[in-house]
DNA sequence: GTGATAAATTGCGCTAGCGCAAAGAAGGAA
DNA sequence: TTCCTTCTTTGCGCTAGCGCAATTTATCAC
């Protein structure tokens, strides 16, 4: 894959604000990496030496523990920023966590020093970055408080909700969301176990509440997920 | 509580590199809150109108689903920044979550325009707030995978040494270090009930690990709660 | 088409941890 | 000292969800 046009740059929120100029040198310092599906970007612990913005396909971004159990903490669609704590830091740092390619992917990699030096002169940069931590430190709240507090069966209806907003695509034929993931990567998102991820989708498939294959959930009826999202108690 | 020093003000990671005029500056457009235990500064969903440095006492930043259950997603200490996401972005932001005291505390609250105002001239802000929120991402997704993956007795374990580090003082007579708070408290912060957390640290305690009391846990074995948490199984 | 591989399903037993209830400390106020 | 409140402990029963194992289904390469 070829480098991004700068119409195709400006995309990119952090990026929205900037001048041509600007996104002329940021080219010129960064290169694309194309990766097949299942390889990773970058591994939790390797040195932050880059930031990435995705072109093309999908990542889930992941933290194993000791034992190589691991969770998804978010998945990255194209023209969003990942790896890019280490820009933000003075530090010499490390990657929190990995990046594994859902699909076969390509990606802009960006010097982290460059880019950390470019945002001391460009304050619409530093906001940009510090508008995108907002939200993701939001995000990771809320999942960190309904892993606390609610049951898979809640966890996983605002995840699939959360999950079409992000990406899902009015499916021609069933008239639903479409999304493309396995059960191994809702029980990685959610927090809970493929099996559990397995047999409460085929319940909900009877209920006709979505409509699921093979790597595919297709939502049928969202209000009823929204329903069991907020169910109290 | 008056106003705090320019030299107190320096202990702030984010005004290390601060000019004393800049903080006069902050001074001059800030006011200090005092409030007594229990009480909060903001709750989840206030307009986010200020940002707060903690000037002495405790504080807890929780968030509350619809059931009024609640987690707690830190803890702050004097010098630390709370409630600054607002600062963060251009939107028009409410708190994400409440902030609650543990003891009697105050606070110096920075109007939130005034700060994002400053932070467009003064790089050497942006840069420590987003090494504030980068390393509060840090710390969160690693709880998050923690919560999913690790039973409680190990997230028990790391969120007492964690504490440790944060806030223990060496206890004078015990020769342990010594933890200021509930059982409700590190259940909250766990994501456990209050029950488990009693059971379990009745337990440690009969095998001599900590020594715990009303509001109260000292931990006379560190190196056992670092086993405990790192416990592959 | 055929075989191989990966994903999904489902039965079954188990247990970590919840949550009620009731009783027992530990302060604090007056 | 005594009362009152708040925190803590512990017994007990229960269940959500785990995790193994065995089977079924889908997809892909050839």
């Amino acid at each position: 894959m070829s480098q991004p046009s700068l119409n195709e740059l400006k995309k990119v929120n952090v990026f929205q604000k900037a001048s041509d100029d600007d996104l002329e040198f940021i080219l010129q310092n960064s290169l694309v990496r194309s990766i097949e599906e299942n390889s990773f970007f970058f591994l939790q612990g390797d040195e932050a030496a880059y930031l990435y913005i995705l072109l093309s396909g999908r990542v889930k971004i992941t933290q194993s523990n000791t034992n190589g159990q691991q969770v998804s903490l978010r998945i990255v669609y194209p023209w969003q920023i990942f790896g890019a704590l280490g820009a933000a830091t003075h530090k010499v740092a490390v990657y929190p966590a990995s990046s594994q390619t859902l699909e076969n992917s390509a990606a802009l990699a960006i010097e982290s020093s460059f880019f950390r030096t470019l945002m001391e002169s460009r304050p619409y940069l530093a906001f940009g970055m510090m508008n995108l931590m907002t939200g993701y430190i939001q995000e990771i709240q809320e999942r960190y408080r309904e892993l606390a507090l609610e049951r898979v069966e809640q966890r996983v209806a605002s995840t699939l909700i959360r999950l079409a907003g992000q990406s899902g695509v009015k499916s021609e034929k069933e008239a639903g969301i479409e999304l493309i993931f396995s059960r191994q990567d809702v029980a990685e998102l959610t927090g809970a176990t493929l099996y559990t991820i397995s047999r409460l989708l085929s319940d909900w498939e009877r209920k006709g509440i979505i409509q699921s294959g093979r790597e595919r959930i297709c939502i049928l009826k969202p209000h009823e997920l929204t329903l069991i999202a907020s169910n109290s108690n």
